[in-house]
DNA sequence: AATCATATGTAAGAAAAACTAACACATTCG
DNA sequence: CGAATGTGTTAGTTTTTCTTACATATGATT
């Protein structure tokens, strides 16, 4: 038993994506659009995600959660993947750090509200 | 990162499925038929397999190219399951287990030929 | 040899899931 | 205020999957 399976195989539809992550399919394409996420895409067009794609999907909602926006996340994921990257990481200005501390504030308070109704995967398990 | 999947998440559509085992949908459905497998099902009645379901598939699949049929693994998967199983395998009556080895040394011979082009999931690394 | 059973192929029509594109809108930014 | 951002929603289309039914190759039974 047990085949072969690696996170980078494209596996999985979008609904389940979107029941693993709890983001909406306009979300998941908003941020492919954006060029977060590189979904392989069927003979027929339908976007195929791996288990690293989910994983992503997770960051990218975590830091959304957390004030940081799309440009911000790109820079976030250009420094983990480029190991050379700590220099480009200065082409954040200080203005827009301090823009994205104070949103990171802001953002604090209103989650502690929500943060109890989280982490349920248990839709899963039947 | 790092998503909690169990081998037991209805993650993945009979396409997929399909690749990973290279089954036809119609084979997958009649070993479903037969209730070798008990894949879920979404709201809109499409089937959603677990990693399992595949390690399955993938079982039954060796067995059916080494000239066990239907019945003999329904058998072998009931003996696998039920503890106390190992008296039910009586069952099988003497005349039928000659029949199923005597299949099998048959298909043996058969298999010499065609064992090499196996075991390919270079299709999922693009 | 003729028939039967088994495992799989194939086709048709229907329904669900996913796609793109467009417009709407609330919130935040400058 | 006016622009940008992230997401909702709707419409129309295409792809994927479903069930059902009939066809068929191979091996087993008589």
């Amino acid at each position: 038993m047990s085949s072969e399976i690696r996170r980078t195989m494209p596996l999985l539809p979008i609904s389940i994506v979107m029941q693993l992550t709890e983001l909406t399919a306009r979300q998941i394409r908003y941020y492919e659009e954006h060029d977060l996420i590189q979904p392989h895409r069927t003979e027929g067009n339908r976007r195929m995600f791996s288990l690293n794609d989910v994983d992503t999907l997770l960051e990218i909602k975590d830091m959304l959660e957390q004030g940081v926006n799309m440009a911000g996340i790109k820079k976030v994921f250009a420094m983990k993947n480029d190991p050379a990257a700590q220099a480009q990481a200065k082409e954040i200005t200080d203005g827009e750090l301090r823009k994205i501390l104070r949103e990171e504030m802001r953002q604090a308070q209103r989650m502690q509200k929500t943060s109890l109704r989280q982490g349920d995967l248990s839709r899963f398990y039947q």
